[in-house]
DNA sequence: CTGTTAGCGCGTTCAG
DNA sequence: CTGAACGCGCTAACAG
């Protein structure tokens, strides 16, 4: 194991020397720099991250935190596409990162919690698919012990940053799109439509922007808009279609899973409905074709929130980061490639 | 931040004693041992695994290694489970991990590789979804600088160690099953019977054992088998079955994903044939209703395969381990819950 | 701008 | 069986 000593060595200056260089450090002269990098490149020297964070004390290490409990409105999909963004990107930014899933720590309180966290050098906390209902994973930020990264809730504040798209016009575009191909091939007039909205938790993050959404766009329009709440639960969704899609023309949905559920109630009562999703998961192709959903990147979104760690980390205040959406119609055939 | 010199002055005695009970070791008098457990609970004290690693040398880190090429015949649902069994039981074992996708280690050679993860202090490999594709991360596990151990891969040696279910009895198993229920419903002999296997990759690790089982299947049972190799992709299993399901009874896959593009196919073809998939992904129930598969328990496959990497870490020699598995058959209600 | 020095929190000798 | 002392690899004052 070749160490920092080996390089100053090689290099023929001092330890701290070669730690400047390494931490970008403006106050070293450009030869004593290029003898230093001369002397990493050729001793294949990488630094050791425990060594650095223990002595720093500045703990630059991310705790990312994923809901396991993939009933969520994103499935295991988006979890593992979140997972492979915030490791890439963190590993770009040469910040250490420590997995886990909120099952792993809800067992404790959140004091213990957080004494856990710190003995593994969290600094950051970058939280995937928080709900309402994670009163532990709420409760240990809510202690400030650490800034935190939310990701799809819409929720920020001094030490809180949270990151992704615009609900409420992502909302807004995709049952537009769906409205207007819905006109298109049934044709007729958008304002004599009988429009069903399943939304997500009542008392959800970002159900409630994703309900203004579809609100406004009923006012534009001028279709009749009944508003049902699904929790986000594929089974709930398929309940609520199985009674309620008859007197419907249009079934718009505010995850996929849901709209997955609607179409399985629409397949079992033989009926012919337009549907909608929400979230892009590869998943919709399987289960029904051609159906409009927003595309969320959630790569993008995960390497996105993780520069946003980095902030937080340096003390930055919390902020809100937009990621763009699109709204696409997924095919079986594409998407097998 | 409580560290050990504080749960040593709390106790009265000094640092290397309280060490020393943290580490269960067996020269310390029962008294003094009580002294320090109880400033332990007291000061809620929690070792920092960052210095006792650094202290140490002795790097007890395990490297997840996860393929992200999700199109491989796990999905994202294995990929998820496996990483939550192994995250949740490294936990419980105190053991460090540090968490990699295949694509993140793949840039560099397996020199860098073995330097950057040393450096990072790791001591073993716990690799998912490892392929024959896979160069890179097959060179890194030959250089033989880590024990690993190999989740799904029926290889194992003097530094490696294998866990998996066993591949032939499972293929068999499902199989045999399959065809018993398909001679139930449509009676007649199974010596009659004309078989598809769509096996994985010609020249897979897992790929040969499967095949045994089938052909061994076929030797009892006297029925006609033709084998093809689907390469355990979803379109190549779907173009075969375009092509070749016409003629044949029961269509046996190696993997779900390719059982699922045979569902597709022969929906597309109007036809109706027996088909029975290999993985137990609940993707099953949405692309077709009562398939037999059988189910593989990732995230206790990723238990034993964590206490299988503690066990290298310790020195031991690797081995094969078998974990069970079963055959069920899924529905989509079932599966909503 | 450079080198020396003192820790970070812990494991591990090695005298007592 | 105990405790003082050293060092892991690195950062951060501090002198020079």
């Amino acid at each position: 194991m070749v160490s920092i000593k080996d390089v100053a060595a090689k290099a023929g200056v001092a330890i701290s020397t070669v730690s400047k260089v390494l931490n970008h450090y403006p106050n070293v002269s450009a030869a004593s720099k290029e003898k230093v990098q001369a002397a990493i490149k050729e001793l294949n020297y990488i630094p050791n991250s425990m060594a650095a964070a223990l002595s720093s004390k500045r703990s630059a290490r991310i705790a990312i935190l994923i809901n396991s409990a993939s009933s969520y409105q994103t499935g295991d999909e988006a979890n593992m596409q979140y997972l492979s963004g915030a490791l890439n990107c963190a590993r770009e930014l040469s910040l250490d990162t420590i997995t886990f899933f909120f099952s792993m720590l809800e067992e404790r309180n959140a004091e213990e919690m957080s004494r856990y966290l710190k003995s593994q050098g969290v600094g950051v906390l970058l939280v995937f698919g928080l709900s309402r209902e994670d009163r532990a994973i709420r409760a240990l930020i809510d202690r400030n012990d650490f800034p935190a990264v939310l990701v799809d809730v819409p929720l920020s504040g001094e030490r809180i940053s949270s990151v992704g798209i615009d609900e409420e016009v992502a909302q807004y575009d995709v049952a537009r799109k769906t409205i207007q191909e819905h006109i298109g091939k049934n044709s007729g007039d958008p304002s004599s439509l009988r429009v069903l909205y399943i939304a997500g938790n009542g008392n959800g993050y970002t159900t409630a922007e994703r309900t203004k959404g579809i609100r406004r766009l009923s006012d534009e329009l001028g279709f009749s808009l009944s508003v049902r709440y699904g929790d986000f639960s594929e089974k709930k969704a398929r309940g609520i279609a199985l009674v309620a899609s008859a007197e419907r023309d249009v079934i718009i949905c505010a995850s996929d899973l849901m709209a997955i559920g609607v179409l399985n109630a629409l397949k079992e009562l033989k009926l012919s409905r337009t549907v909608c999703g929400f979230g892009g998961l590869r998943l919709m192709a399987y289960a029904g074709n051609g159906i409009n959903t927003v595309k969320e990147d959630f790569e993008l979104i995960a390497r996105k929130a993780t520069e946003e760690a980095r902030y937080m980390l340096n003390g930055e205040p919390g902020k809100r980061v937009y990621v763009p959406h699109s709204v696409t119609k997924y095919q079986y055939l594409d998407m097998i490639n």
